[in-house]
DNA sequence: TAGTGTCAACGAAATTCTTCGTAGATCGTT
DNA sequence: AACGATCTACGAAGAATTTCGTTGACACTA
C-alpha cells in the first residue's frame, strides 16, 4: 500500500537517477554537467527525460523556485534491488545462486569483497535461523 | 580475439535464448509454443525475432532442411555474465559486493542456497590467492 | 528598459524494439 | 495436379525510448 510500485527505470533514467543517488537534490544543470562526460546528455535532452521521470514517479520536483530541484523517490537500495530481481527472473530464472556466481565469476573480487560478502551471508543464515 | 563480442540480447530476444538455452536447438514452431504461454508470442513475431537474432549473431541456424533449426550461439553462462555486468556497471557503479547484497536481500535464500554461495567464495578465494 | 543569459515547456524527429499481416515456396496427401 | 498445412521472407505498423530545436518566461545587469 505504501510501495506505489514504481515502473522499472529505463537505461537512461537509470544514468540520471545514478547522479541523483550520488549528489543528491539536483537542477537539470547540475545533473547534465555530470552526464555531459560519461554520455553526452545534453541539456534539453536530461530535462526531458527529468520531466517523463516526475510524470513516472520516479523523481520528484520541488518547483517552488524558477530552477527546479529534483530528488530521487526511492533510494538507491530499493531500485537496485528491483533491478537485480528483474534480470534474476528474465535471466537466471531465479536462481539467486547463479546469478551471484556469475556476478563474481571472472572478476578478481578482492579479498576484502569476498570477505565483506562472507559477513553478509553469516548475517542472513543469523536471520534466517 | 575469439570473442566475437555479442550485443546485449533485448528483453523478447533474452526469453527466446531462454528456451533454446533449455530445449536446444529448437525450431520457430517449438520457441513460439514454449512462449505462447509465457508472453503470449505468436509465431510470426518469433520468427522474425530469430531472424534477427541470426543477423546479430545471437543464434545460428541449420537451413539445410526445410525447416530451420535455431541455436544460440553463446552458451548461458556467457550472456548471463555478459547481462550481470552490465547491470552492476549502470546500476551499481561496479561494486559487486553491493550487487550481491541486493540479490540476496528480502530474499529467502535456503540454507543450502547460501552453502552454495560459501562453497563459490572459497574457492575463489583459493584461486585468487 | 534594452540586452544577455538561463530556465521550463513542448513537440517533433530519430532510434530502437516488438508485433503482425501478407505473400510466396515447399511438403504431404488425396 | 489440386488442396491444405506449414514454413520463410519481407515490410510496415506500433510502441517505447532518446534526442534536440524552438519558444516564451524570468532574472540579472548595464
Amino acid at each position: 500500500m505504501s510501495k506505489p510500485d514504481l515502473p522499472k527505470p529505463t537505461e537512461a533514467e537509470l544514468a540520471i537517477l545514478r547522479v541523483l543517488w550520488e549528489r543528491g537534490p539536483c537542477t537539470v544543470r547540475q545533473v547534465t554537467e555530470t552526464l555531459q562526460d560519461a554520455r553526452g546528455t545534453g541539456y534539453t535532452t536530461a530535462l526531458k527525460l527529468m520531466q517523463i521521470m516526475t510524470d513516472k514517479g520516479l523523481v520528484q520536483r520541488d518547483d517552488s523556485q524558477r530552477t527546479h530541484i529534483y530528488e530521487a523517490v526511492a533510494p538507491a537500495e530499493q531500485t537496485q534491488r528491483q533491478l537485480v530481481s528483474d534480470l534474476l527472473e528474465r535471466a537466471f530464472g531465479g536462481s539467486a545462486q547463479k546469478l551471484v556466481l556469475q556476478a563474481l565469476a571472472g572478476r578478481k573480487a578482492s579479498r576484502e569483497d569476498l570477505a565483506e560478502i562472507r559477513k553478509l551471508l553469516d548475517e542472513m543464515e543469523k536471520k534466517a535461523k
